[in-house]
DNA sequence: AATAAAACTAGACTAACAGTATAAAGAAAT
DNA sequence: ATTTCTTTATACTGTTAGTCTAGTTTTATT
């Protein structure tokens, strides 16, 4: 990413975090990050597109933290999804952005809406599939309905503790209390009844395909290729990577180690945003190839 | 209500309704109703002042419904439930309130946000009071981790659902599915392990003491005395409710039956408001006496 | 090194807005 | 009849988002 960009990305962020978003001014953010209203608006056309910037940020290191936990694990171990989950709640405390997004889940801007409702889909895809990993394939047809529920109970306990309890973190607690019930849920009633909610569903109101493998793919490459530069060490890598996504059949072990290294060697450098983007869509690509390879 | 604070509340109103809460600005407000600003700071300080008196009215509405909806209805009939519930999402629709409570849910304003947690503190102790009166006492101690359960899964729904399928009007079914999932945890658990959530932790959060039997009976006769005025046809009911009140066990199936007629014979009058909040009164009150008896 | 293109700065400017203040007209109460 | 409260109309202050422009600095290209 841009130095100028960060810069203002950084600043905002300490800003929001410190004042609030809307008590936050666009001069407050023109101070702080020590560049003219020009430059700002160069980069975004409002500040809540600076909030959406933001947000993407976080939610990518959210899906690195995450990938990070389960590396390793076995898929269905459920003390991993919990600490997945705890992955959330803990970054929003880092950043103190409890706030921040509930300020912005009533904004009446369009853009936001439609990137949060984004946001959101994709949260209930991962817990969906998650939970059809920890408790089985069989519960497929059922898993939206309880990705659902889980969520509702997870942020619902969440609010009501945040607020009576803010002092002690309660958050693994929560999360556990929150398992405990759907775990409950689903071994007496699996298999029983009709689905409420299907994955199409979402395909619709988020007007995307889910994007092919090939697509996914095709993704990669391109971001690797805009920071395949000589002078970088990762060069290897990158061009391993490339070359292994050419194959018939990818060795998706491999990449998936190969990434969770490179993430960690690129970290703090000039390309670490890139190197997230690109990893959490590698990140979807094995997925889906595990998904495949399931059925 | 003042005549002109009605005309205010009402213009606003319709103006939140048809452009959003944020982008209402006071002085269409004042143009809508006809007013000048300083009658606008007359009786609200802010916008959000105003959106609070809106918020409370359409509490008190939908209070009032569920109390006509419940009456002459066994206490643990399912389906009156179901329509309770049902009741809040349908007059939301009505004031096209969804996009209004979540504009606010986020707010960074103090009042506004102790407001809201306050409503919603209110609603979940009625959830949890509904909830042991059609599952059982013996559900006491978890009626609580219930209760937010039950009021994740239903918000979580119906974020889902409006997204998904705005057409339809989904709300029955939807509360249905709700209802269904909580049963069958409460019916294959209950009184297993111990509850995550505690009434009194709430007290505590809302900083206010449940107000005591007598404290309850003294606003009801306090607001009572306000609308009591020769003029009014009303003024034996008046009388009689204060008088019963005043009496060692107040008839609580008398007082409901009364308020019920009450509320009836005074829509669209003057004392509306009034009899409303009397009212609201009355029922904590009826319902406390109701739990008390049983235990 | 010269030049062209871009990114950036500083600050002026407009328009919308919240909220305060005031003076005068009107209504209600005593 | 007089006082008190409410309401109006309008002016004023101060803050904000966003646009625009003219000039400067940085970066890339030849």
């Amino acid at each position: 990413m841009n130095q100028k960009k960060k810069q203002i990305i950084d600043a905002a962020q300490r800003l929001f975090i410190k004042k609030g978003f809307s008590s936050t001014s666009i001069q407050d953010i023109l101070d702080e990050a020590e560049i003219a209203k020009g430059t700002f608006y160069n980069y975004f056309s409002s500040k809540n597109e600076c909030l959406m910037a933001i947000l993407e940020l976080i939610s990518e290191e959210i899906i690195q933290e995450r990938i990070h936990l389960a590396y390793g694990k076995e898929r269905d171990d459920e003390s991993v999804f919990a600490a997945q989950m705890a992955v959330r709640f803990n970054i929003d405390k880092k950043h103190n952005l409890m706030a921040l997004f509930s300020t912005v889940r009533g904004s009446e801007d369009k853009d936001l809406q439609a990137f949060l409702d984004k946001q959101y889909v994709m949260e209930l895809h991962w817990v969906a599939n998650r939970l059809k990993e920890i408790y089985g394939q069989e519960i497929d047809s059922l898993s939206y309905d309880y990705a659902i529920i889980f969520l509702g109970i997870v942020q619902q306990a969440a609010y009501v503790v945040k607020r009576t309890k803010p002092s002690i973190d309660q958050t693994e607690a929560m999360i556990q209390f929150s398992l405990n019930r759907i775990s409950s849920l689903i071994e007496t009633q699996s298999g029983v009844g009709n689905a409420f909610f299907h994955e199409e569903d979402f395909y619709k109101f988020l007007n995307v395909e889910e994007p092919s493998l090939d697509v996914l793919k095709q993704q990669i490459v391109e971001t690797l290729n805009e920071i395949n530069e000589a002078r970088f060490p990762e060069k290897e890598y990158y061009a391993f990577i490339i070359e292994e996504l050419q194959r018939e059949k990818p060795r998706m072990v491999l990449l998936e180690s190969i990434f969770l290294t490179l993430s960690k060697e690129v970290e703090g450098t000039i390309n670490e945003g890139k190197i997230r983007k690109v990893s959490s869509l590698a990140w979807r690509l094995i997925e889906r190839e595990k998904r495949k390879r399931l059925k």
